[in-house]
DNA sequence: CTGGACTAAAATATCGATATTTGTTGACGC
DNA sequence: GCGTCAACAAATATCGATATTTTAGTCCAG
C-alpha cells in the first residue's frame, strides 16, 4: 500500500484524526475540492493558522502534501497557492482520468470476486438512498465518490486506485467551481443505475463505455461552464 | 503548470535552492531512489536534521510531499518511513507506466515539432557521450531520464508528463535496489538509438513497440533480481 | 515462565519566536 | 512626470523548545 493515511475519508465520514496534520490535510482538501477556496488564492499561514485553529508547523505540512497532489502550487520563497483552472487543464484531466479508469474498470471486472460485487451494491444503495435535498450535499458527494470508486476497487492495482481517487477529486473541484449541479441537469442517478448493472453483469464494453459517457457528458456541460468562468470569473 | 519547483532537477544539474525545504526534498528524494536509504528504514526526524544539517520543518515539509509522491509512507504519530518494494507493487508500477508513457509518446510524435526533435537529438547526444565509467553514473542517471522525457516533451499533456516523471524515478528505484547495472547487462544504447530513431522518424506504432520492449526488458531483469532481494534481504 | 501494568526513554507532533525574503510606499533626483 | 532606491511592512521559511504519544524495559503477580 503506497498511500498514506493524509487521504481523505474513503467511505464513512467523521472520523477523528491521530494529528493535526491529518485534519488540516483534510479541512483544506475539502476546501480547495468545494471551490471555497478558489484557484488561484494565496494561501498564507498566518490566515490558515487562525481559520484552523492550528500551529504553522501542521499547516505547512498540509500544504506540502496538497501540492504534491495537484491541488495547491508552492513556489519557494513566495508560498503557497491554490492551483489555477483552466479549459486545457481540464481537457487533460479528463482524458487521463478516462484512460486510468478504463483499465482499472476492466481489470475489476475481470478479477473482482463476491465481496467487491457487494460493496457495488451497497454503495449504490446508499447513493440511492440519499437525494440531494439540501443539507445533504455532503453526504451525496461522499456515497457518490464512494459509488465510483467500489466500481474500480477490485482491480488489484493499488497505483490506478490512487490515481483514480486523485483526478476524482480533482474532476470534482472542476464540478464545484462551474456550479453544475450534476444531479438536476441530467438522469445522474439512472446512469449510475445503469453502469452498475452493467458492472454486475460483468458486461466489460458496455460498462466501460456507460462510464466513460458519464463522466464525458459531465466534461461537455463543464467546458461550457469554464468559458463562462474565464470570462465573468476575473475578481 | 500543475508541478511544483519542489520536483528534482529536470535537465542541468547542480542547481541551487531557494529553500531549504527544497533542498533537503531533492537529496532525501536522490537518496531513497537510489537505494541508499532502504525500504522500510524509518525515517527519524531527529536523525536526518543532522544528517542533512537543517531543522525539523523542512525535513518533515520534505517528507510530506515524499509521502505524496509514493516513496515515503506517513503514518500518524508514527513519522515517517521509506516505502516498502514488492514484486507485486513493481508489476503494478511497470504496468501503469507503460500506459501513461505509450499514450504520452502517441501524442508527442503526432503533436511534436521541430524544438520537440531537437530535444531529443541534443539528449541522444549528451547520453551517448558520457560513458558509464565509474564516477559518471550521476551525470548518466540524469541524463538517461532526460532523454527519456523528452521523447515525450512534446505531448501537450503537463499531467502525463507529472505521473511519466514520478514512475520514471519510482521504477529507478526498483532498479537501483536490484543493484542492476543496466548498461552492462544489454545494448542499452543501441535500443535508445533505436528509439529516438523511430520516434524521429515518427513511426509511431515501432516507436511505441519498442519503448514499451525496452522497459518490459528491464522489468524481467528486475523481476528475478527482486526475488533473490525479497530471500536474502531480509536484514 | 508468562502476562499485564507501570515507568523511563525515545520519537513524534506541535507551538511560539526569530531571521530572511519579498513586496510596497514614498521621497528624491533626473 | 518617471524611474530608482531606501526604508518599512508583510509574509515566508526556519529554528529551538515543549507537550504528547509511542516504544522499550522492568517488575511483580499469577
Amino acid at each position: 500500500m503506497i498511500t498514506t493515511d493524509l487521504h481523505p475519508v474513503d467511505e464513512e465520514g467523521a472520523q477523528e484524526f491521530r494529528s493535526r496534520t491529518s485534519e488540516t490535510y483534510a479541512r483544506i482538501h475539502g476546501d480547495v475540492v468545494s471551490g471555497k477556496l478558489k484557484p488561484g488564492v494565496k494561501l498564507k499561514i498566518e490566515q490558515l493558522r487562525e481559520e484552523y485553529d492550528v500551529g504553522a508547523t501542521p499547516v505547512r505540512e498540509a500544504l506540502s502534501f496538497l501540492a504534491a497532489d495537484g491541488l495547491v502550487v508552492r513556489e519557494d520563497q513566495k508560498g503557497f497557492r491554490v492551483a489555477e483552472v483552466s479549459a486545457d487543464e481540464f481537457e487533460d484531466l479528463l482524458a487521463v482520468r478516462c484512460m486510468i479508469e478504463e483499465r482499472a474498470l476492466r481489470l475489476a471486472i475481470s478479477r473482482g470476486g463476491r465481496k467487491w460485487e457487494e460493496g457495488i451494491v451497497l454503495a449504490r444503495f446508499r447513493l440511492s438512498g440519499v437525494g440531494r435535498i439540501e443539507g445533504n450535499e455532503a453526504e451525496w458527494e461522499r456515497h457518490h465518490r464512494a459509488f465510483h470508486m467500489s466500481l474500480l476497487a477490485a482491480c488489484g492495482s493499488s497505483l490506478l486506485l490512487r490515481l483514480s481517487k486523485q483526478f476524482y477529486d480533482e474532476n470534482n473541484r472542476y464540478r464545484h467551481l462551474s456550479r453544475l449541479n450534476h444531479a438536476t441537469t441530467r438522469d445522474v442517478r439512472g446512469e449510475h443505475e445503469e453502469i452498475a448493472e452493467a458492472v454486475l453483469a460483468r458486461d466489460t464494453d458496455r460498462a466501460v463505455g456507460l462510464l466513460v459517457e458519464h463522466y464525458t457528458k459531465t466534461g461537455n456541460l463543464l467546458r461550457i461552464a469554464l468559458k463562462d468562468l474565464a470570462t465573468d470569473g476575473h475578481g
